[in-house]
DNA sequence: GTGCAATCAATGCAGGTGCATATAAACGAA
DNA sequence: TTCGTTTATATGCACCTGCATTGATTGCAC
């Protein structure tokens, strides 16, 4: 049975307070130009960057570690505002694929500077260039391919 | 508008997939060993080390900053299941005051190691001590008191 | 081809969260 | 004392999430 140092337990209780206030930040920043949640944008901006703007609906809960339901139910939400269609994947019935809508760019386009100003301000602007990326790095090893 | 460099947006990219992936490994190691989720354990862990077990309502937010309408309902749930109680406030009777129950100590040493080992596991064993050290200071220089 | 496991999406249900607001106590000014 | 403000907690409602399961399609072994 493994015990943390409290060096790590401290690095962890940083880690977990800094994201959620940073998070609360640009949630709030969003809400206030009256802009949808961040989920919203990641998945918009997952479709957008992808080849056509289109992407099967499971490469969309890869990249950005939804749960498939709710993939599967945030995709609902958006199609009923007319941001991304679905549509039947011609070689595997199975799949979704999903394409994002003029509409549906023009928002992500909007979201995009009130998100950018948040992290800017609350994050980037307390962290120099090489203390940014130093974070990075760190926050990189981390997370590591699973051992099996 | 200030925008933020690609090095400050790959930390905070880094950021919120570590912490998210960080987050789902130690709840997943709770249910596994059919216990709490952590919200219920950072309450009564705040409980109890506070003197004489006991802590206003609002600490309690303070410390975990945690909404005031979900402490209101999570202690809702703790006191259901006898875990904290909710006492008047002698001195000033719009506070509750918080107090952990024998059952509620328990629950929390024994929801430690499991927490503890996950933390360490899937975070303290990828980062030297060095590095944890270094990963705290950089985080806490991003949470400041606000300027106002 | 047939049968069976694997993959992908969707959904009913229970429960958690956010928002706005209500209730109640304490404080302070006139 | 009385009234208005502030502080602390609770709650109705809508929405979101997690879990378990279903339905549908595909791939594979035989």
């Amino acid at each position: 049975m493994s015990k943390p140092t409290p060096e790590v337990v401290e690095a962890w209780a940083s880690l977990v307070r800094t994201e959620r206030a940073l998070l609360d930040k640009v949630e709030e920043a969003l809400k206030r130009a009256r802009l949808p949640a961040l989920d919203w944008y990641h998945v918009l901006h997952e479709i957008d960057r992808a080849p056509k703007g289109m992407m099967r609906q499971t490469g969309v809960q890869d990249r950005t570690q939804l749960a498939q339901y709710n993939v599967c139910r945030l995709v609902d939400r958006l199609e009923r505002e007319a941001l991304v269609e679905r549509r039947q994947c011609p070689l595997d019935a199975r799949n979704n694929v999903l394409a994002i809508t003029a509409k549906g760019r023009a928002l992500r386009r909007q979201m995009w500077p009130v998100y950018a100003r948040a992290i800017d301000e609350h994050f980037g602007a307390r962290l120099s260039q090489a203390e940014a990326e130093q974070l990075a790095r760190l926050l990189a090893k981390v997370v590591q391919p699973e051992p099996g």
